[in-house]
DNA sequence: GCCATAAGGAAGGATGATCAGACCTTTTCC
DNA sequence: GGAAAAGGTCTGATCATCCTTCCTTATGGC
């Protein structure tokens, strides 16, 4: 008894992440984040009509005024906008706003957001590895080819690569996994984007999706867990190279 | 360009994501919930002294007000216990209260979560591999020996087993993993507590952590991976055997 | 034995986020 | 030309949270 806890005591940190500050997100800010994540991730693509505001507002459980203020600041930097009378709605831009540079904060834990990443994906893999139907293997293999074809053109090469991760956790059926893999990659692509990627990084990562994909259709979890590791540890090496160290 | 939405759409059920009711948590919700959690996990032993109110509502953010409502919920489900004077303070219980039956929501879940713990424990799994150090692994050694001596006592057992769990999170240095791996454990430990566990099934679970801790001094990422698996499906096993189908 | 001190306990008003709802304005379709 | 469907506006109520001040209780030092 006496002696587990002094063991115990000599690893724990654990009181500082429990006493850690408590981040309670309002609704508005919440709702911005979401919406703008999947807009910048592409997930709502340019031109998109959203459902009516008071469609919307009923679905995310907020009230109208509340969605608004979200929609407002999103339209303010550009990426919805929204007009008026029975065809009206609000779309998402097209063409998207530039990209605003990563934020000091996130220069302070991109690595954190990798080792998260680290986990989803692992996670995933090993799950689509036991779970994927070949229908949705096929579906991202044929984004794997799209990606090919879009080695020279990165804004669309990094869109199509979000659509293949998150159609990968998808693939596990898990919800829960789905959320943490746009949140996580909501968090990267404000790195992803902002560093070179010659065709050469583009096409070896890309190898790494196929072999992905057909690990995935033996149900190799074992290989699939493997090559998984490889493609994120390849993206970490290169924001290494190009990030003030961390 | 077109071909790739429309493969994209198979896929996609993103929207539902997108779209899905947001859960703004108050302070006060996520105040009882974080110190909830820590003390039913056992990171905060009972008999523990938590920080003044004084000092805690500073170190978690919030007004002390609304953590006095946070002490208060958790004093009146039996967790805490408040004593007045200037030795007094805000004791954890000793003994605490019987542990809640799993609700209904967490049943419904109980596989996602079991994904989600996947996902957690294979990223702490792999980054512990490259980056524990000797002492963290000769701590967390020490810990698989005292759970050797808890086999037939299954609260002390289950205590030492988080320990375990979130020490090699904390090997991994990522302040974010360890916060995932005490949520996530948290959200298990409903189902976990409550499910028989003969000795047998502690031993060999034991026995997973010892060549885990083996892979891991050996810098060995596939063999901790595999072994890794293999203890998180036991545990889901015993689950699927004894819960509602889900 | 007294009193400063350190702790929990309690009450006030101020503020801001959120909500619910009614209403206005613009555009389109019949 | 009017109903319908969308965004745009306003108002008042409610609630969570905060800040501040004060009260009460026990302890430890002089």
């Amino acid at each position: 008894m006496t002696d587990r806890a002094a063991v115990v005591s000599e690893v724990l940190v654990a009181p500082d992440v429990v006493f850690a500050p408590v981040r309670s997100q309002t609704a508005l800010e919440e709702t911005v984040d979401r919406l703008g994540t999947a807009i910048k991730l592409g997930l709502l693509a340019p031109a998109t009509r959203l459902p009516p505001e008071r469609e919307l507002c009923a679905r995310l459980g907020i009230a109208r005024s509340t969605l608004r203020q979200a929609l407002a600041a999103l339209s303010e930097s550009g990426h919805l906008h929204a007009t008026r009378g029975r065809a009206g709605g609000t779309f998402v831009a097209d063409p998207q706003p530039p990209a605003a540079p990563p934020s000091p904060e996130l220069l302070e834990v991109w690595r954190e957001v990798c080792d998260e990443r680290l986990a989803v994906e692992l996670g995933v893999a090993v799950l689509a590895a036991e779970r994927a139907t070949p229908a949705a293997l096929d579906s991202l293999a044929a984004l794997v080819d799209a990606l090919d074809r879009a080695l020279d053109d990165f804004s669309t090469y990094r869109q199509a690569d979000i659509h293949l991760h998150v159609g990968l956790a998808e693939a596990t059926g898990s919800a829960r996994l789905v959320k943490a893999m746009t949140e996580m990659q909501g968090a990267m692509s404000g790195l992803i984007s902002f560093i070179a990627h010659p065709h050469d990084v583009l096409a070896s990562s890309n190898a790494q999706h196929r072999r992905l994909l057909a690990a995935l259709r033996e149900r190799d979890e074992a290989r699939a867990v493997r090559v998984m590791t490889e493609h994120i540890r390849a993206t970490e090496h290169v924001l290494a190279g190009l990030l003030p160290a961390g």
